[in-house]
RNA sequence: GCGAGCGUAGCACAAUGGAUAGUGUAGUGGCCUCCGAAGCCAUUGAUCUGGGUUCGAUUCCCAGCGCUCGCACCA
């Protein structure tokens, strides 16, 4: 019989069914399936309770009906029993895993039978979104790396995802930042670290406008000039921004992100009469102390706290761009999904924002995409405060990753001296740059993140290096033995599970769907990422109790065949969550 | 003032309304003539307070307390 990918979500359909033929209220039974405490079985079943509760009924004689209808392929692959007040567990037979482990053989296959969820489906994903002629600094990790992973399910899950960067290029600063450029630009500085000197610029420019009323005045003008598209401005700003881009590239590169699109605030700009007028005419918006706003009466707080989309001196702001990208993603690129990836302060603008969005493509019957804002918390230090250097800057993104590849190389160094030192640097490289990510992925994202060096590089615990190794003492078995994984006769020679530690493994296998489907559609990693701990852990215990390296063939097949299958679980999943991996660490 | 997020062992975290609340770290005690000990095994220790809904609440609702953040032209 042909074996699902997601086996809960099969067996809660084949429940739904057993449901009508055992003569229940179906359409008001809910099966409610998930894992199940691997003490109880594999999954488990809970919908009875409730069911049986609410109609008088013993949940146990419910339950014991719905069994007694379920098809006999379930009581083939599967252990049921009914347990406790009601609960009917299942727990998987060791042939049932064999069966699911063939069947999944390869990163094309596993790939396949994901990429259902979302087939045919387009999702614009806007995440780093860093302003211009500004170094990314720790602040914009999160976001960057969350997206990035964020992508990648939604990807696995069949979706074409469009990757976007909406750059922070049409801010108020870029007057000063003009003013300065032009009197006061250090080339040699330039040449050497193109955003340092544009951050020194941009405090040049500020300080000197503070200092002197004229040139504020001349600050001012400098950006009447470049919104009136005055070509020596826009040159300069033009520059600004190609030398700001280039200058994030190398970052990007280490953390695996390429985007399809840059479209940043300033694409927007001519879009945004369409949207005063728009808003306007279906009533949405009203001036309101020289502004234009849209009030949401419905709302405890947002029918006083204004949405202003147009400043009282006329210019646009980030509600109105925000508002343009909004329907520039559902016209343009036919989005059935948005998601936005910032940080949770900007949670009340995007609330207002996606009201009104709502609102205003009903009154055009504009087609509305799933809208998801995508909050993350702040990155604080051990005393909970915004991580700040010593001096009380912020600190910059490509220091913080170097500093993880340094503290990797000495690690590696330390534990494995006896590599070339090439070859450490490369897996330097990996590790920093994986724990940082994976610390950042690894924790609920709703809740601020304490940044501490120790316990994302110390490599113990729920940390990249661990599923890291995890990953390399799979390679070497396969080096030591002088085999490769997925060998069509070791695979055809793979007996089902027998040992504790193997059923362990097998069964954990087996649930990389449901933890792929959880993180998706909550667009929370952190559930791939605890699958992914937890799958590592139960091969570090198989490893401990189970040599692989045995005399008999049909064991070492059989636990070759585990072995293989972890390690394209695993590699497939560190790589969903932008992580590179390693044969050797 | 109004609103949002968060509150779980000493510390850092997990738990899609389910069974005895899981893990790491720190502590204690074991395991390398044997595939990589960056590992494995065992063990001590916790749901902010008070109500409510539910067969069942860390989870949902209400009220308090604490921390963080947001609230008229920055993004």
């Amino acid at each position: 019989m042909p074996v699902t990918f997601n086996l809960g979500e099969a067996l809660d359909s084949l429940l739904k069914a057993a449901a009508t033929s055992a003569g229940l209220e179906a359409a008001a039974f809910v099966p409610d399936v998930r894992i199940a405490d691997p003490r109880h079985g594999d999954f488990q079943a809970n919908g009875v309770l409730g069911y049986a509760k609410a109609r008088r009924l013993n949940p146990r004689a419910v339950a014991e009906q719905l069994v007694a209808a379920l098809p006999a392929e379930v009581a083939a692959d599967y252990t049921v029993a009914i347990a406790g007040p009601g609960f009917i567990n299942f727990t998987l037979k060791p042939a049932t895993l064999l069966a699911w482990l063939r069947a999944h053989d390869s990163a094309a296959h596993l790939r396949a039978n994901a990429a259902t969820a979302r087939h045919g489906q387009t999702w614009v994903v806007d995440y780093s979104s860093p302003n211009t002629a500004k170094q990314m600094h720790v602040g914009h990790l999160r976001s960057a790396v969350i997206g990035e992973a964020i992508c990648r399910l939604l990807e696995f899950s069949g979706a074409k995802v469009i990757r976007d960067n909406h750059v922070g290029d049409w801010g108020t600063q870029f007057g000063k930042l003009i003013w300065a450029y032009r009197r006061h630009l250090d080339a040699a500085a330039f040449a050497a670290d193109p955003l340092e000197e544009f951050e020194r610029l941009y405090q040049v420019g500020n300080a000197a406008a503070d200092a002197d009323p004229a040139v504020l005045e001349q600050a001012r003008q400098e950006l009447v000039k470049l919104q009136a598209g005055d070509p020596e401005n826009l040159a300069v700003w033009k520059h600004i921004n190609a030398v700001s881009l280039a200058a994030f590239q190398p970052i990007y590169d280490r953390l695996g992100i390429r985007f399809d699109h840059t479209l940043g605030e300033s694409f927007y700009n001519d879009q945004v009469e369409r949207i005063y007028r728009e808003l306007a005419a279906t009533g949405l918006a009203q001036e309101s102390q020289g502004a234009l706003v849209v009030f949401h009466p419905e709302h405890p707080r947002f029918k006083t706290q204004p949405f202003i989309m147009r400043k009282a001196d006329g210019a646009s702001n980030y509600a109105t761009t925000d508002l343009a990208t909004a329907l520039y993603r559902a016209e343009y690129f036919h989005a059935d999904g948005i998601v936005v990836v910032t940080d949770f302060r900007q949670a009340d603008h995007f609330e207002q924002l996606y009201l009104t969005v709502r609102k205003w493509f009903a009154a055009r019957s504009y087609r509305l995409p799933e809208l998801h804002h995508v909050t993350f918390g702040a990155v604080t230090d051990a005393d909970g405060k915004a991580l700040r250097t010593r001096d009380g800057g912020t600190i910059k993104l490509k220091e913080l990753l170097a500093e993880a590849e340094a503290r990797a190389y000495a690690l590696v160094s330390e534990r494995s001296a006896e590599l070339p030192e090439a070859e450490r640097r490369a897996i330097a490289a990996v590790v920093g740059v994986g724990s940082v990510q994976y610390a950042d992925l690894a924790q609920n994202r709703s809740s601020d993140y304490v940044f501490a060096w120790d316990k994302m590089i110390s490599l113990e615990g729920n940390t990249a290096a661990y599923l890291l190794y995890a990953v390399a003492r799979i390679h070497s078995i396969f080096r030591k033995l002088d085999a490769v994984p997925g060998e069509a006769a070791t695979e055809a020679a793979g007996t089902p599970p027998e040992t504790p530690a193997e059923l362990a493994l097998a069964r954990k296998l087996v649930k990389f769907a449901d933890a792929l489907r959880l993180a998706t559609d909550t667009l929370r990693p952190h559930f791939l990422c605890l699958y992914l701990y937890e799958l590592a852990g139960d091969y570090s215990a198989f490893y401990a109790a189970d040599k692989v390296a045995v005399d008999d063939p049909a064991v070492r097949a059989r636990r070759l065949l585990l072995c293989a299958r972890t390690l394209l679980v695993m590699e497939t999943g560190l790589g969903l969550l932008g992580l590179r991996t390693l044969t050797r660490m």
